[in-house]
DNA sequence: ACTTAGTTTAACCATATGGTTAACAATAGT
DNA sequence: ACTATTGTTAACCATATGGTTAAACTAAGT
């Protein structure tokens, strides 16, 4: 009853629809390009996924569950905020140049669709708390400046998640062709550590 | 041969056009919706604006007119680039609670569509050059530490945007309801300026 | 060989959707 | 009052779309 294939059906309408999707939405997406895309017929993406809601939740568990490691690294990792700040930044940039689509998709159907955060909530979803303790006791240490740990991470996030989400307003008002971007982004490994920590290393 | 009216059918879609396209964006958007909205035949919404691509077109340049002049207010103004991060930030802040789902529309929309960009380079579109100028004869005087105008810019909008564009993500994060993330928000109109000049300040 | 269970296909269906049409209403100029 | 122009409506149309069905195919178990 199995199937020996290169890749088993539910696998390639997976990755056609997580194509599909990422690019184009939930709305924008249509069940025939994603069956084409797959090389199969659309009743198939039926037989395997029942409707086109439930294979879009399951191209966005996926997704979200490449990102949600990637915002721990910040939340619960054990090691300074310094040196979190400096790894997050040059592994998130290198992250998101592997997946362009993720953050886009991600920021856009949880926009579209507010409850559906809630399907998410749980396993793993980053949380602020550890993250909070660290924060007071390196400012109780007198390590880094007061700040309060919300402010301090939606600081970080926007630094390193705005530049791919807004490219094309970014790409437009600094004149940038595809070379300059990536060049922008790139110096951005570093540049975004240098500037979040002069902001609130104590001198 | 004028209406004589409250408001004219014209305003009238538009207004409802702003409204479902701007939360629904242009796939998810409908004419019906629209329509409905407006308190009108659908077949008027063709009368006046031929089709939904072109009603569409209406409604994101007339949102983007809006967001245009607030970045023009960093890269254009007079003013030093200190008092500029200060009144942008909470300027920008302010603004956008009056129209919370502009950064978002311009965002997604402008990622779904690259070419459209193109329709808005003109007349006022926010431009680097003479952001840059300042910056450089800044860091010369001494007054600000060295760092590229294109990042510069990047960083304040991103520090000033994309809470706004990631607001699900956010409150969920930090297990905000909407009036703690309020409060975190208007925290920010000042926060936001300090972590920018707290960074480049020269000391 | 035959049965059984899973897999795949083509054809089909109901509905939604953007858009059109033709008739009708209102208004202003004469 | 008559006419031309503009505004508005209901009915209609072609197509797209998500989803279903019934039949055919495949591979393993016996």
């Amino acid at each position: 009853m199995k199937k020996i294939k290169d890749e088993n059906t539910e696998d390639q309408i997976l990755n056609a629809a997580k194509n599909i999707f990422q690019t184009k939405g939930m709305d924008g997406a249509r069940m025939q390009e994603i069956a084409d895309k797959a090389g199969i017929n659309k009743a198939m993406l039926h037989y395997y996924y029942r409707s086109k809601q439930l294979l879009f939740e399951a191209v966005f568990k996926n997704a979200f569950s490449l990102l949600a490691p990637q915002l721990n690294a910040i939340l619960n990792d054990d090691s300074s905020i310094e040196d979190k700040i400096k790894n997050f930044t040059a592994n998130y940039i290198s992250f998101i140049i592997k997946h362009p689509y993720l953050p886009n998709f991600i920021i856009q159907e949880l926009n579209r669709n507010q409850d559906f955060i809630l399907k998410l909530k749980d396993r793993g979803f980053p949380s602020i708390e550890k993250f909070k303790k660290q924060v007071d006791e390196e400012i109780n240490k007198g390590l880094i400046k007061p700040i309060s740990a919300e402010q301090l991470f939606i600081n970080i996030m926007a630094l390193n998640i705005f530049p791919f989400v807004a490219k094309p307003l970014i790409k437009a008002i600094t004149k940038s062709d595809d070379k300059h971007y990536k060049e922008l982004i790139e110096e951005r490994k570093t540049e975004v550590a240098n500037f979040i920590i002069n902001s609130i290393k104590t001198t």
